[in-house]
Formats: structure tokens, C-alpha cells, sequence
DNA sequence: ACCTGAACACCGTTCAAGT
DNA sequence: ACCTGAACACCGTTCAAGT
């Protein structure tokens, strides 16, 4: 009943992929339960994406902006080459919901054709993160804050590593798990792990 | 046509799951595609095991034997605590397949009644394994190779999400990533952050 | 005791028809 | 231009019937 413009359809399908992905898992994620959510019909939503796969995509360029975003806005602006990563570590909390989809959706990937468009997407995602991360630590490297030998790219994958796991554990525990307190343990051990 | 017995039949429902969900994923993993593995129709699986989720759940326990294995085969025998570890790290290669399944699982799981059976199953091997890894850590914190302050738990953790972030790079790259190398540079990332 | 085949509810997708 | 409703192939599961 609603008729939305596909312009405004496509960007709340995107944002309620986003959510039923992170809350309920990709397994949960049915066309019913996306256009209930809508107030539409199933069928309605392949008059704004062709396909599933589609849809996911779109959740996945919003993500991207989202976390994009808040590298951005904490742009590193001290001489300290470590902050913007531990601020990055500390808003993790705010949009952890988001996080959660990321490790969802990359581990659901199978060595198939069929998801290889999503696959390649996810990369675009990991490497625009990555080298975000990368670049940071590199700045450290170069003005001495950080060992000279440092693999900035093996560390930037093992600091979203630490999102990962402790994704991981919170899952596993059903949410019965100190996210907080095991992120400043990890944190403290990357720090060791990276500096001079 | 073959008629099996079900103990035999079950086991080799175990081993397809994890095979299919390894290689394919858990979206791929259908009655239908499991049945014709094993040249049965696809209710007859259920002669064996009551639901889909139950045949995941043996999947889950013959992974879990298989990776305590490793474990027990090349327990601690020299005074250096890290030895262990880094003999698990280096075999992971043998079992790398048979590790994509557990984060596969992990991330799949949704805040739902549906999945807490899965969910309590993930959490006891996940516990089982940690809780080896931080017997092993903590034996060396005692001895004084390790820091004083380490918190063995979080080590634990972080030590088996090197093992998940090279398996979800491996999988977002779609196999052209350098986990070997990547894990070596991992782990001398973590010897740096947990000795003394 | 194990397996097959028909049946049912559900999901992704298409297409013709409504406003 | 956007949405609905019927239709189809596919999946998880049940159940009666086969050997």
C-alpha cells in the first residue's frame, strides 16, 4: 500500500538487510520476512533489486559507508600513530551490530561461482579497511613509534582480527561473554606486539 | 540401494557435513545434495537422524574429536610453553578444510530460540579447545617464560583468532592469500606480546 | 531394519494484472 | 511507476508403503 519511490525502497531494503543479517544471521534472512518488514509483498522487492544476491549488495555499499564513516571522522590528528586505531576499537561498541555482518556474510562464502560477485565485493571492503588500517600503522613505522621489520598489513589483519574474535566469542556465549574487558587485554597485547 | 546400518550410515552423514560445509558452505548444505552424497533419497537421512540440525550437531562432534586429537598428539614435552602452540599453528595447514567449518557455524548463529542447541554445542568445544590453549599458556606464565600479568583467557582467544582471521582472509580472497606466511608473521606478533 | 515416493509447508523468483 | 497474487521449482520434513 505504501508505493515508495525505488530510490527510497532501495535504501530501506538495504538498511533492513542490515539488520536482519546482523541480529538473525544470514540463514534467517527470507524474502517474506524482508517485505513484512516493509509492509510489502515478496515479490515487490524484484521491482527494486533483480535478485537476493542484489539486495545483499546494497546492504554491503551501505556497511562500507558506515565504517568508512567513522574512519573518517577520526582521522588521525595526534602525532601518536596508535590512537585512531584504539578510538576505532573503543566506537567498535557503537556499531557492533554492523560489525557483526561482515564475518557473517564472509563466512558464509563458498569457492562457487554463484557467490563469486559477493566475494569480490567483500574484498573491495576488506582492503579498503585493511589499508586503512595499514597506512596508520605505516605512519608509525616510518616516524619510529613502531618496530622498523613491522609487516604493516599482517598487523592491520591481525588488529580486525581482534574485532573477529571476540565477534566470535560473543556469539558463541550468546552475548554472555565481556566484549569490553577482552578487547583492552587484546588491545594491550597488540601494542606490545607492534611497538618498538 | 546400499542399506546400511545406522551406525555406519551416521558416521558417514558426520563426515559429508563437514566435507560440504568446509567446501560449500552451510547455505549450500541441502538433504537433497547430502543425500545424493551418499546415494540415498533425501528422507531417508531422517531414519538416522531426527532433523538437519542434529546431523550439523554430529558433524560438530566429530570435528571436535578430530581437531582434540591434534591436541593430544602433540601434547607439551619440552619446557618451552609456546612449542605447542606453534606445532598447532604449523599443522593447521593438514586441517585448514576441516577449520573453516567451526567459524562457519559460529557466525551463522542467531540470537533464536532455533539455534541454541547449536549454539550450547559451539560453546563447549570452543571451551574445550581454549581452555587447552590457556593450560598451555598458563603452565609457561608459572615457569616465568611468559609475563606475569598475562591474561592466559584473552591469550587464548587471540592466539585461535590468528587461526580465524587468516581463514576469513583466505576465504574473502578467494584463496589468494599467503596464509602460511601470514600466520608467521601472526605469530611472532603474539610470542612479542606474551613473553616476559 | 533400512529405504523409497508421494505429500505438505516454505522460499526465491517470474509474470500477468491491478491502481 | 509501484504493488499484488497466482504460479513454479526447490528444500526440510513426515508418513505410508516397499524389501
Amino acid at each position: 500500500m505504501p508505493r515508495l519511490s525505488t530510490e527510497k525502497r532501495k535504501e530501506q531494503i538495504a538498511i533492513a538487510i542490515l539488520e536482519i543479517i546482523g541480529n538473525e544471521g544470514l540463514e534467517n534472512l527470507s524474502m517474506p520476512a524482508l517485505a513484512k518488514r516493509l509492509d510489502i509483498v515478496p515479490s515487490a522487492l524484484y521491482r527494486h533489486f533483480s535478485s537476493k544476491e542484489e539486495m545483499i549488495s546494497a546492504g554491503l555499499d551501505l556497511l562500507k559507508l558506515k565504517i568508512m564513516d567513522v574512519f573518517d571522522r577520526h582521522e588521525a590528528d595526534s602525532d601518536d600513530a596508535l590512537e585512531p586505531l584504539k578510538r576505532f576499537l573503543d566506537l567498535h561498541r557503537q556499531f557492533f551490530h554492523i560489525t557483526t555482518v561482515f564475518p557473517r556474510i564472509a563466512f558464509s562464502l563458498a569457492d562457487n561461482e554463484t557467490f563469486d560477485l559477493r566475494r569480490q565485493r567483500m574484498q573491495k571492503f576488506h582492503d579498503s579497511v585493511l589499508g586503512r588500517i595499514s597506512a596508520t600503522l605505516e605512519k608509525g613505522r616510518r616516524n619510529g613509534q613502531l618496530r622498523k621489520n613491522l609487516d604493516t598489513s599482517a598487523a592491520a589483519l591481525s588488529f580486525w582480527g581482534i574485532l573477529v574474535s571476540s565477534t566470535l566469542r560473543w556469539f558463541i556465549t550468546g552475548g554472555d561473554f565481556d566484549v569490553e574487558a577482552y578487547k583492552k587485554e587484546a588491545w594491550d597485547m597488540f601494542v606490545r606486539a607492534v611497538s618498538k
